[in-house]
DNA sequence: AGTGCGGCCTGTCCGC
DNA sequence: TGCGGACAGGCCGCAC
């Protein structure tokens, strides 16, 4: 399940094969992801040189000479690189060939993800543009969170799950966070004082940074292997971790639904 | 306007 | 053992 840090490690391993090269081809063979990919995309990439290869939230841009591509892996998408392609497989929905004679494939059993061209700037991008800032720069603060969250009625984990506030932090990466600042995630967002939004917006800056980390260590080889979901388990502190013993306190975690989502914490650590 | 939820998908796991 | 159903996940777009 790729979060910010799984795409973000993606992004590192994949940039210095794609850029200042070219695409020879780009082939197709399942077009129904999230939206269907455009018919003449093909047509459109074949021959354009790759500049750079960008982040913004979970989509990864890929700036070519005529536009940009933009990349979401949604939550079992993949980007391997490829020297000696095997035949693909179920799941493989598109190559990027490159002059280099490396190969990009995408794979994603659950076609949550998505793939737009752009022939202006991306950022601006209906999908793009309202994100909101990145959460590891220094836009991203406890002081923006607070002044965002007044007189907003919704849970504050619901709050930071939305990419419109937080892009990048899913499921996963809120539950620890609330955890690691000690809100219950059930709290009204509007409700939650400024100095906890301080600690909040440090605990989801940690969070990150501390997988991305992990991420570049155990994914270090996924250009061969593919990114696989497991690798920040044990550093996980609530989530899936209903009935187990708080590694802080000691106390047993907690589960419930929670705006349809898995919801997990500390009723000792979390208040 | 703000909020919550349906729907898109398939692999995995559970219970009958 | 086989099968159906629930569930997981991101997040847009709709409905209230």
């Amino acid at each position: 399940m790729p979060e910010l840090p799984e795409v973000e490690t993606t992004r590192r391993g994949i940039a210095p094969h794609l850029q200042g090269n070219k695409i020879v081809a780009a082939i197709f063979r399942e077009r129904r992801l999230r939206w269907p990919i455009q018919n003449n995309l093909s047509e459109i990439l074949a021959k354009q040189k790759i500049h750079s290869v960008t982040r913004r939230g979970k989509y990864i841009i890929l700036k070519t000479d005529n536009g940009s591509l933009l990349i979401h892996l949604g939550m079992s998408g993949s980007l391997r690189l490829l020297s000696t392609p095997g035949s693909p497989e179920k799941h493989d929905h598109y190559d990027l060939i490159l002059n280099t004679g490396k190969l990009l494939r995408y794979r994603d059993p659950r076609r949550f993800g998505s793939l737009h061209w752009t022939s202006s700037d991306p950022l601006s991008h209906r999908l793009l543009k309202n994100l909101g800032p990145e959460p590891l720069s220094e836009q991203f603060t406890g002081e923006y969170l607070f002044t965002k969250s007044r007189n907003k009625k919704l849970k504050i984990k619901s709050f930071i799950m939305d990419s419109h506030v937080v892009p990048g932090v899913g499921n996963i990466y809120a539950n620890e966070a609330l955890f690691l600042s000690q809100i219950r995630p059930g709290l009204a967002s509007g409700n939650v004082s400024a100095k906890r939004y301080e600690r909040l917006a440090d605990s989801i800056k940690e969070v990150l940074s501390v997988a991305i980390l992990k991420g570049g260590t155990t994914l270090r080889d996924f250009v061969d292997s593919g990114g696989q979901p497991g690798y920040f388990k044990q550093s996980l502190f609530v989530y899936d971790r209903a009935g187990k013993i708080c590694k802080t306190c000691g106390v047993m975690i907690k589960a419930r639904m929670q705006n349809q989502r898995a919801t997990y914490y500390c009723p000792n650590c979390q208040h």
